[in-house]
DNA sequence: AATTTAATACGATAATTTTCGTACTAATTC
DNA sequence: GAATTAGTACGAAAATTATCGTATTAAATT
């Protein structure tokens, strides 16, 4: 899947958040944040489809999509994208800087530890 | 400072990694994994100097170019805007991604986890 | 000294992304 | 059932970003 722009990624982690959502409703948390007509969001969502990053249900009048990429594997695709051009390579890193700059709780803190534990035991 | 943009960024991290370079020099790195021409390298050198974005020295005939803009907070917002878009804030889900995706070493992992510790310990 | 090489400057074009107006149509309301 | 409302479609303009060709000049080579 080609990388989403700025925008698209806007509208996509919403949908991932909703799991579905008309375009009214997309564009409605869209304009919270930021200033935006409708059909502005409606052609994006357009787009979106046609790329296929985007499903959506033509039965009703009004269109539902749902994310059509796998949330996780884009998520990933940016993460190493960052990595690579703004952390010269060392995902350790990005980590620390994104952990620096929160002010994460103890929970927080000790889910990281455990997901760490984690990881070390499936190491070969 | 604006946010970089995608070439932009590319070239901000080779002068980070380099201190300071010619055009010439980041051509040289850029063209190693990307096919691209010595006057669009330049061009976007001249406009990141044009932004403020990096310094150069014109006391030799080949100007040698430095970052302006301070690494870890550029990184901080390129992260923040990150975690915003694509994780819909939560820093923690981005840290667990980022860390998923690479095969860290166990040296790693202890550096992250006395970064952890270091976060508890500075809390309230 | 003439020629070649290597650098900057910069305008113009190409490509991509974002925005929006207008046309059309189905549903709802009066 | 006429009028209003709420939706999609889509072309095209605007804005941003990336690319490159050409002109010019300083330095190095012959």
């Amino acid at each position: 899947m080609t990388k989403p722009t700025e925008s698209e990624l806007e509208i996509l982690a919403l949908l991932w958040e909703l799991k579905e959502a008309s375009v009214r409703q997309v564009h409605e948390r869209l304009s919270e944040t930021k200033e935006t007509g409708y059909t502005t969001t409606l052609k994006l969502m357009q787009i979106m489809h046609a790329k296929g990053m985007v499903t959506r249900d033509e039965q009703n009048r009004s269109h539902i999509y749902r994310p059509a990429t796998n949330q996780k594997d884009t998520q990933n695709s940016l993460v190493k994208n960052l990595v690579n051009t703004a952390f010269g390579g060392s995902a350790q890193h990005l980590v620390m800087q994104a952990l620096g700059q929160e002010n994460p709780s103890k929970a927080e803190l000790d889910e990281i530890r455990a997901f760490l534990d984690q990881l070390e035991q499936k190491k070969p």
